[in-house]
DNA sequence: ATGAAAGCGCTAACAG
DNA sequence: CTGTTAGCGCTTTCAT
C-alpha cells in the first residue's frame, strides 16, 4: 500500500492537518515541524494522492483535449502546443482521438467530464447542434474550438478564416489561368473546416463568373485514389487542370496517384493542399498549401481556456492569420505554359 | 453544483447504495427501482464522478504516455495505437510529451503518479540507471518502454532490434558499393535507439573491414544541416557517399540540405532513414529507410500493459519485426555507376 | 502554530 | 433486493 498523509503524520507526530500544510507550501508551519514532516514524507517515499485532494478541493488541475486524429500531423502539432502551454501552466492533460468517428465525440467528453477536468480543447466534425458541445454547454464546462469554422460567435473557438481562405486558393489558380477547377476532400460530414474551405473555393471561382468546380469527396482515412481520380481525367476535355486538396496528407497522396497515371505535377496539372505541414516544404514538388498556424494555435486555445477557467479575460474568437505558401506543385494552366 | 449520486438518491427515494447499484449494473437491483433511479438520473442531468469512484475503489481506469514529442509522426502513431487500445478496454489516457528533455521525465512520471494512473507507456532518453523509471520501480506501478532499446531484458519493452537494424542498413550500403560512410543523428545523448542504430551500423562496417564511419551528432529539435554538412562534403576524397539518418525527419531534411548544396539523392549520394513515417514512400526521391511498426508497437504495448494490470500473462520483452524499405534515395555509388 | 473533525462523491461490506 | 455505514486520501474550517 502507498504511503498516506496519515502514515506520515503518524511518523512525524503530527496530525494529518500539519502534513497538509507543508504538503501545500502553507507558511503557517514552524520550520522545526516542516522539516520533520518532510523527513517522514522522504523516509516513506511519500507522494500525494492527487484523487483526495481533487475530490476535496473540487479542482484537478487537468485539461481535456479530444481531437480527430493523431496521423494527421496539424492535429500532432496542436496538442503539442496545447501540451507546451498546459505543461507550463501546471495543467496534465487526458487525451482522445475520436478517428473521425463524430459518434466517439460525446463518449470523449463525457468520460473527460467523468474525471473532472476543468475544461476542454477540442475539434468536432461539425460544431452546428453538436451533442458534445451541448453537454459541455449543459455542465457549463469551459472549452474552446480549434480548427472548426467559427461559427456565428456561439462557441469560443481558435482557429482560421477557412472559407477566406479557400477562396484564396481559388484565386490563385484563377490568376494563374486555371479554369477547369476541382476540388477533392476528405468527407465533409466528418468536417465543417473542409465545407468552410470548399463555400471559400467554389464561391470565389463562380463570383469570377466561372463554372462551379468539380467536387471530390473522398474518405477521411484510406480514400482509393487510385480508384477514383483516373476516370476524372479520362476526358481530355473536361479534365480539370489544378486540383484543390483539403489538407496536405490528402494532397501528397493525390501527387502520388496522379504520378501513377502518368500526370506530372506541376507539368500537366496544379496541386494545392490545405495545412501546411511541415514536411509539404521537403516534398518534391514543394508543396503550395495554405499554412495554419497549428502549434500556435493549440497554445493559444491553451491560454484561452485556462483564461477562462480561472475567471480572466478571454478572447471568445480568435481568427489567427493563415499564409498560403507558394509552392512547386502549382504552376500555370498546361496550354498557356504550351503557347509560350 | 454538479448533482451528486446523493440528490439521485433523494429524488428516486431510494438509498446512495441503491443508485451506485444502478450506475455500475450491478443485477441485484429491481427492474421498478432501476427505472425509478434512472429517470431520476436523467432529469438531474447526473454524471458520476469519477474522483469520488477512484478514491473508493483505489482504481481509476486510468493510463499514463510519455513520449518525447508528438512532431515526429513516428510517436504521433504510437500514441494512435495506444489510443485505439486504451479506448477500446475502456481506459482514459493521460498524456506528456518531454520535448526531448529527459529531465522531463521525472516530473512527468511523479505527476501521473500523483494522478494514480494505472501503468505507463513511456519512451525515454536512457533507460538505464533511469530516475523515471526507477520511481516506477519503487512504486510498482506497471509499465512498457516502446521504442526504447532492449536493455538486459531490465524492462518491460515493445520495441524493434535497433542493433540489427542498424546493421542492415549499413550491410545495405556496402551491398550498393558504398565505402565512405557517415552516420548523422539527434543527439545520442537523447536516444538510446540511436546510440543502438549507431553501434548496429558501425560494427557491420568494422566487421567487414571498413574504416569507421563518420558520426556526426545534430540537434533533435532544430538541427542547422546548412552549417553543418557544407564542410563534410567539402573535400571530393573524403566526402561520404551514403548518409545514414538516424530518423526520417532528419533524412528529409538532409535531402533537401544536400539540394541546396547542389547535391543529388541518389545520384550524388544515397541517404537511409529510419522510422518508415508514413510520407517517406510520396516523397521524391521516394525514402529509403527502416520501418517501424509504429501504431503496431502502441497497440501492443498497451495490451502489454493492460494483461500486466489485470493480473494475466504478458511478454516482458517482445521485438517486433522491422522492414528495410527500399526507396529512391538509396542507389550504387557514384563511382561504380559512373564505370557503368 | 497545530490539532480535531467534517466532508468531497462514491463503493462495499454488512445487515436486514 | 435495499439501506446503513464506514471509509478511500486529502483539505479546510474551527478551536485551542
Amino acid at each position: 500500500m502507498a504511503p498516506t498523509i496519515k502514515h506520515v503524520a503518524k511518523l512525524a507526530n503530527v496530525s494529518v492537518a500539519t502534513v497538509s500544510r507543508v504538503i501545500n507550501q502553507s507558511k503557517k508551519v514552524k520550520q522545526a515541524t516542516r522539516i520533520k514532516v518532510e523527513q517522514a514524507i522522504e523516509q516513506l517515499n511519500f507522494t500525494p494522492n492527487a484523487l483526495g485532494r481533487n475530490l476535496s478541493t473540487a479542482h484537478t488541475k487537468s485539461l481535456g483535449v479530444v481531437i480527430p486524429s493523431l496521423s494527421n500531423p496539424v492535429f500532432a502539432d496542436a496538442v503539442s502546443g496545447i501540451n507546451q502551454q498546459a505543461k507550463s501552466r501546471g495543467y496534465t492533460l487526458m487525451f482522445t482521438s475520436t478517428d473521425y468517428v463524430a459518434q466517439d465525440e460525446l463518449q470523449a467528453v463525457t468520460s473527460l467530464l467523468a474525471y473532472q477536468v476543468e475544461g476542454i480543447i477540442l475539434t468536432v466534425a461539425n460544431p452546428i447542434d453538436n451533442q458534445a458541445l451541448n453537454l459541455l454547454i449543459k455542465n457549463k464546462i469551459p472549452y474552446v474550438l480549434i480548427y472548426n469554422q467559427a461559427s456565428d460567435a456561439q462557441h469560443p473557438v481558435v482557429t482560421i478564416d477557412n472559407i477566406n481562405s479557400g477562396g484564396g486558393v481559388a484565386q490563385k489558380l484563377l490568376d494563374l489561368g486555371h479554369i477547369k477547377l476541382a476540388m477533392i476532400s476528405g468527407n465533409f460530414a466528418a468536417s465543417d473546416r473542409a465545407r468552410a474551405r470548399k463555400q471559400g473555393f467554389v464561391d470565389t471561382i463562380t463570383s469570377a463568373g466561372h463554372p462551379t468546380p468539380l467536387i471530390i469527396e473522398v474518405d477521411f482515412i484510406e480514400p482509393d485514389l487510385d480508384e477514383i481520380l483516373p476516370p476524372i481525367f479520362a476526358d481530355p476535355f473536361t479534365a480539370p487542370t489544378a486540383l484543390f486538396c483539403s489538407n496536405d496528407l490528402l494532397a501528397i497522396s493525390v501527387i502520388g496517384a496522379l504520378g501513377r497515371m502518368g500526370l506530372n505535377v506541376p507539368h500537366d496539372i496544379s496541386v494545392i493542399g490545405f495545412d501546411g505541414i511541415a514536411i509539404g516544404a521537403h516534398l518534391h514538388p514543394t508543396l503550395s498549401t495554405v499554412i495554419q498556424p497549428s502549434h500556435k494555435m493549440g497554445l493559444v486555445a491553451t491560454q484561452q481556456l485556462l483564461d477562462n477557467i480561472n475567471g480572466q479575460d478571454y478572447h471568445k474568437t480568435v481568427i489567427l492569420p493563415h499564409i498560403i505558401r507558394t509552392g512547386e506543385s502549382a504552376g500555370i494552366v498546361p496550354s498557356v505554359q504550351i503557347n509560350l
